[in-house]
DNA sequence: TTTATTTTTCAGTAAATTTTGAAAGTTCGA
DNA sequence: TCGAACTTTCAAAATTTACTGAAAAATAAA
């Protein structure tokens, strides 16, 4: 197989992929393209490689560098910007986990805190067993939670120079 | 608050969280309301309670019991089916894990194997870093698969009734 | 300051996804 | 074997989400 239709598919398979978890096409695919390039790449190139606005490209960049996973590079003496993506796909990861934690789960978590308030009689089985639920899924993310940032706590760098080398 | 507003907003909260995660409203509404309701409801039920039609009903019930969290329950002497969810949140997201792994990720990391063919000059260094890429998301995905398989397989019974105890 | 280049914004449009509702299918008691 | 009760299917409609492209804003060289 030749490499750019291997890079293509790669792009396509990322971008299906992030539209079953809720991440949008496009921005998927940037950020695919980003990651199997070597060379940092300007605006002008994303358009032109997966074939899409300028309008679109300029957001899904922004999406991308908000979770930061994607940096832009300034080249001396060059006039435009250019976008280099995170290579460590451990880093990646950790970066994706705990962002959507902090914009998805923890405002949930707040509102469930809310709803344990309710008028909670003794006798009532319903009213007991759902404040029993809320606690659970509060306890669960807290517990999930914790661990998460236990792995993103760790220093990065020891992590990834020693343990994910061990299994490369 | 009283109870029946508090799971409004609890139903509410679940399917926002739910389609930003990739999961369609409904979907993740039906399966809060049978979160938190004591009693195996029918399609009747859910169709009044979330204003929804019959075929939507259907249709996501199915799906949700398809993802194993939900589940169809007969009283005798009833013609109606009813409908029950997993109480036990540890369950339910190892399962939904699970099972999203499966369907979603394992078909790609399939298609990422063909990938690594790729005509690979020793010189070739945007070749070289493809291929790199391309294997470290594999044995990322495939310690992270180890791990969740590791917890699932875990005894669960023994494990909700012991650890998940234990933080409660 | 003016002009050329590049980035950002956003209203309108296009595409994808979800939902409806009515018809077809199934089940089961009489 | 009939028909009432209930479930399933799916084409069409509604809704949501994503994308385009042109205009406005920003930036920097002349």
């Amino acid at each position: 197989m030749k490499l750019a239709e291997a890079k293509q598919q790669f792009i396509q398979n990322w971008g299906v992929l992030g539209t079953q978890w809720g991440i949008n096409r496009t921005m998927a695919q940037i950020h695919a393209l980003l990651l199997v390039s070597v060379e940092p790449m300007s605006a002008d190139e994303i358009m032109a490689e997966l074939q899409i606005s300028r309008g679109n490209t300029n957001m899904n960049v922004r999406e991308l560098m908000d979770w930061g996973i994607v940096e832009k590079i300034l080249k001396p003496g060059e006039r435009k910007e250019f976008f280099t993506a995170e290579k460590d796909i451990w880093i990646v990861a950790m970066r994706i986990i705990k962002e959507r934690k902090r914009r998805e789960v923890e405002p949930i978590l707040n509102v469930l805190d809310q709803l344990k308030n309710v008028e909670a009689d003794k006798n009532d089985k319903e009213a007991k067993q759902f404040v029993s639920m809320i606690s659970d899924i509060q306890k669960f993310s807290a517990q999930a939670s914790k661990g998460i940032d236990g792995m993103v706590k760790m220093d990065e760098h020891w992590f990834t120079g020693t343990l994910l080398k061990l299994f490369k």
